[in-house]
DNA sequence: CTGTATCCTTGGCGATACTG
DNA sequence: CAGTATCGCCAAGGATACAG
């Protein structure tokens, strides 16, 4: 049943520019993930422990999207206990970069922030 | 009644500094509003019309909240019927640049997605 | 180890009505 | 015009259990 009120999910295409491009970065972790792989080539498990409270299935989501996305890259190692290994993608990179910006424009904005009030 | 299971609100502030900043940005309509007080400065009503689908509700939530941030201005201009002026302030177009930035690399990837597949 | 499926709670956000 | 207050829905996401 689809149960539509009024109009609901409606995506009206000639706004939804932007927020086109900011789902890319949206939802929890998503960032974090993305920071924690710029670091590095990283497994589930570490990419879990990095994360400090990220659930599996969290994780899971926002790696099958940014992987879909293609900003991250995974990698199947056919080891003893199979590993997956995941690391950014070069545009993967220039994200982490571009999100660097923002970042450091956030801080400043905090610390402005503190000091006025 | 404060009600806690396990430990649910736990803000562990190491691994935070991202979601922090990436607060800022967070929340439907925010990006938005960044964009198109970039184009100038607007009042009210015509953000609510740039914007095109956002309530009056979300709309006053964004604003007090960015401009608490230190990312736009609120100038009440005591005209006859008063209205008030949303502006960004310098941090504000610094953000709205880096997030700029972002959504080229969002919108590179894409049109590689859509080549791609 | 690396996920997947299910359940359940929370709060983000839309809709509506009212105020100065 | 420029908000504020209240209600309610729904989807994001945490917890848990299970699978390859």
């Amino acid at each position: 049943m689809v149960k539509r009120r009024k109009s609901k999910v409606v995506p009206p295409p000639s706004t939804c520019l932007l927020r086109e491009c900011t789902r890319l970065i949206s939802g929890a972790w998503t960032a974090d993930v993305i920071w924690y792989l710029h670091e590095g080539e990283r497994c589930f498990t570490e990419l879990q422990t990095d994360l400090q409270g990220v659930s599996a299935k969290m994780l899971t989501i926002r790696l099958r999207k940014l992987e879909q996305d293609g900003v991250v890259q995974r990698l199947t190692k056919l080891t003893a206990p199979p590993t997956v290994w995941y690391s950014l993608t070069s545009a993967g990179h220039e994200l982490c970069g571009a999100l660097t910006n923002v970042v450091e424009i956030a801080q400043r904005l905090k610390r402005a922030q503190a000091v006025g009030a």
